[in-house]
DNA sequence: TTCGTTTACGAAACCGGTTTCGGCAAGGGG
DNA sequence: CCCCTTGCCGAAACCGGTTTCGTAAACGAA
């Protein structure tokens, strides 16, 4: 053929011959047909024929071709995940362990993951439709969830299998699993109160992700029930990254009667707001106290390091691709709903306030000063 | 049969069936055999035949199943890469912007990325055998090259095709796509140099990967030339964390005539040795200056922020892909090599000595005396 | 005109599996 | 003893492509 094709097999270092289920067959003097059968859990084969094929499978080595079955059976066992680049993303730092998660979980059951990516949510999407028209993927892993999700739509549309990480506003026909951030965040609350907090602000996450929704709903109701002010000047929304963060915290800050505490619904935005209290001449974790989510390794060596709610992101992995595979397998998605917890990461960012909310505003319009007189000299 | 099966097309929402090979020759009066030919480019169709197949077929919304494809031709049309997770690895950050390098690249091709992990080296190797018998991909992307290459040896001898992330020891049958980090690390030397600075330090990376012994030979290459004593006092190995980094930051400053600057073959060792540097009292840039390698994210948010060599790791990534499948198709390896330059991100860690060599070490063994008294005191 | 080549396509085998169908033999009931 | 099941397997179709082989028609040369 035109085609550059180079045989593999050149020189000594040939490849054995693949096992197939003819040469199987052949050995235990049956036809493929029947071989297929018995592998495949048929009830009219004999179970004495059964353990004989089986061992003998065993024995040769035989594992069918996922491609080759797929030709009939229309499914390539493997699982697909589309990646939205080329945004902010908080997960980022943890793809390798979800990866690991995935493919581990899935190795299991003999599937494998293929893996594509755009850029934008519309390119996401193309790239998904395409992964569907070459079968190259039997079901998809939806990975930061929005409460109005077009991969959903589609997916729905084109009847394949899916299951989220994340929830998502409307659940029809949804399997998923996902962390309860809004317990996180509550439980962040409680912890703060504890401590002797009263003002206690929140940055929260990036527009239309469901999880944003969720954890504000978490520290709203911990508010409530904790009989805190649920002053809406103490809540921000949108700061994914750690300039974002910043803004929204020196704005908290800047409030007449700043919080004591900032709850904050991602790392980035976490370490944007202590730098931004750091900038202010504050003492994070005595002056301010902050707690966020997500787990990501810089809080670790952030000074001081960061209190935060940290995701087991590969075990998460792991589970999706299972609640994936029995999805596929037919099973209804009202039965593969599953939620966790996340961690408490107690380090060094949170602590009994040191300052009233009226002390704190009085060092920071001090602060503020002296940085203007600063700026004003060089 | 027993395995569970729901037909994809419940209710409304049925999938409007793909066009097929068959289809697409019934449309055109002819048989699907010359449809293929004509598609695959076989010399025996004539042009007018082609050109009628061709149009229909891009009007009839035709793509053939790679899987259909492969189970004569033995090619699925996918790339494989395994992650080896598990262990520190500076290249983290970047594997989203790996992977939307190779999917976009693969994709413009009608290829795909199937991607599985290991732990261990050993499950690495396992899992590609996998792959490979399981034929889910046609050949690999190796990243972190090692010098002696267990996977590099698994794949020559199941004849494979492949593609190294990295260079390596026996280079015999191995195309590859790599950023000249021995030119990096001399042009960090150059610098540093003619900045004033006359003993550099240097920490080198992980021990076992290709890349860490080509980056020291780049660092004593330049000294040589430069006329650097090329004190072997003053060069450290494997530390690719950030607390192996501090050790060897400690390490250096603590010698009788300390470096004014290090050079660090990871951005992650630079970032210990910046942290070692400041906790005995040195103000990073100033009192010692330090350049390093990768580009990772976090290096812009250090105290100051890393002067340090970018890597364009998309761009590797679609380089590869590239590679790789033209490898696949048959091209020689030794006509698959390609090299690319990183890029020097001047930032604020870096500067003309503050200090020689001598009043450094006076600094230090002042801080230490200060630093063991505060010790005593808590 | 005739005969050997090309050219260009049809027909069918093939790849490695799955699934349907048909039938033989053993077993059970009348 | 016969008939009807039932159990169990072989045979063959099938999936969606690729590749080989054969051949009719067009073409070119003698």
């Amino acid at each position: 053929m035109l085609l550059s094709d180079t045989p593999r097999n050149g020189s000594v270092g040939a490849r054995p011959a693949r096992v197939t289920i003819n040469a199987l067959a052949e050995a235990l003097g049956l036809t493929k047909g029947t071989v297929s059968r018995a592998l495949n859990g048929y009830p009219d084969i004999s179970d004495s024929t059964r353990r004989r094929v089986e061992r003998m499978a065993q024995k040769m080595g035989y594992a069918p071709l996922a491609h080759a079955q797929a030709i009939r059976s229309g499914r390539v066992r493997a699982l697909g995940l589309v990646l939205q680049v080329g945004e902010p993303d908080a997960q980022r730092p943890f793809l390798a362990d979800f990866l690991a998660g995935v493919t581990t979980a899935a190795s299991a059951e003999r599937w494998s993951l293929t893996v594509a990516t755009g850029a934008t949510e519309a390119e996401a999407l193309e790239t998904m439709s395409r992964l569907i028209d070459e079968r190259k993927a039997d079901g998809f892993i939806l990975p930061r969830t929005r409460t109005d999700d077009a991969r959903i739509d589609l997916l729905r549309g084109a009847g394949v299998p899916f299951v989220l990480y994340g929830r998502t506003g409307d659940t029809e026909g949804c399997a998923w699993f996902d962390i309860l951030g809004e317990d996180a965040m509550a439980q962040a609350v409680e912890r703060l109160h504890a401590l002797g907090h009263r003002r206690i602000g929140y940055v929260g996450g990036g527009a239309g992700f469901h999880y944003t929704r969720l954890r504000l709903e978490g520290f709203r109701e911990a508010c409530v029930r904790l009989g805190l002010a649920d002053d809406g000047d103490l809540i921000l929304s949108d700061a994914v990254t750690r300039e974002a963060g910043a803004r929204a915290g020196t704005a908290l800050l800047s409030r007449p009667e700043p919080p004591t505490a900032i709850v904050c619904a991602t790392d980035l935005a976490a370490l944007g707001v202590c730098a931004a209290g750091a900038a202010l001449g504050l003492a994070i974790g005595r002056d301010l106290s902050v707690i966020s989510y997500d787990g990501v390794p810089e809080g670790a060596y952030a000074e001081p390091p960061l209190t935060t709610f940290e995701v087991d992101t590969r075990e998460a992995g792991a589970r999706l691709a299972a609640l994936l595979i029995r999805r596929i397998r037919g099973e209804a998605p009202e039965d593969l709903r599953e939620t966790a917890h996340a961690r408490l990461l107690v380090r060094g960012s949170d602590g009994p306030p040191a300052l009233t909310s009226t002390a704190l505003a009085a060092r920071i319009a001090g602060a503020r000063t002296q940085s203007s007189d600063i700026k004003g000299r060089t």
